[in-house]
DNA sequence: CTTGACCCTGTACTCCGGTACAGGGTTTAT
DNA sequence: ATAAACCCTGTACCGGAGTACAGGGTCAAG
């Protein structure tokens, strides 16, 4: 099976064929081998690094991050403490992020209860005026 | 203080002056009279419509769903038991972004603690395939 | 030997919510 | 009268993560 094409790869990885020339283009995978007609072939380990990128972004990694991180991991600069000051700051930003919704999530609960306790007949301006509170 | 120009409007309403061609353009506030030199003169109801549409958005409506409220708030063709049900769609959207981030949170947690558990002297490609872990 | 499914390249476009800039006109104060 | 501080228009750009398309080349099957 291996090696893949482009479209090989792309289907058994799961993403869009184009994904992957972005991604080369971007540098977050090596300039695969050609054909001699220049066609892509891909080792297996195009797809664990394929998968390690699908991951990270599920971890809420940016692909600059995801970039960075894998350029650092390559000069072996990098270490396991700094590695988990990053992981800690993105589980910052992700509680951010939760507190943010939790907040949007009261306010419409806020709204939702105001426009139940309002008179039946009212219309939509008194609807828009609700949500026009400050708040 | 009324009318306002275009660069008051947009500092009484907090938002960059550009915003608010934006906002006339994208259909979301109505097109100002004119002075007879072509100048925006907004009467005191955009400020209102700045302060709803900033506070749709804080309750996490992209514009599109705001302008098509305002759309059909003008028709008077929706009502409340409507305006329910968008706004608990949007709850469940929110939930929704809720749980995921509880999703990515775990799995950050989890990375870090196999990252404190591991071997002092273990290196990144370690804490890449950890990463990798399917998850 | 032709058809179809694949591959190549570069470039442009998508969504979202604006922001910036160039090249002018106007108004207000001095 | 002139400078500063506004305003006007159209258009291009930002970031993030791709997606789409045009105009070709290649490969395998029938």
């Amino acid at each position: 099976m291996t090696p893949y094409l482009r479209g090989e790869l792309a289907k058994e990885a799961g993403v869009n064929i184009e994904t992957l020339r972005y991604y080369e283009k971007y540098g977050l995978i090596p300039q695969p081998q050609r054909t001699s007609s220049g066609y892509r072939m891909y080792p297996e380990e195009a797809l664990e690094r394929i998968a390690f990128i699908q991951n990270a972004k599920a971890c809420g990694f940016t692909l600059r991050e995801i970039k960075k991180a894998l350029v650092k991991s390559s000069d072996g600069s990098i270490g396991i403490p700094d590695f988990i000051t990053v992981i800690e700051s993105k589980m910052a930003a992700v509680d951010l992020e939760i507190a943010k919704r939790h907040k949007t999530r009261t306010k419409l609960e806020e709204l939702k209860s105001s426009l139940l306790t309002q008179d039946r007949h009212s219309g939509v301006q008194e609807t828009l005026d609700i949500l026009n509170m400050k708040g």
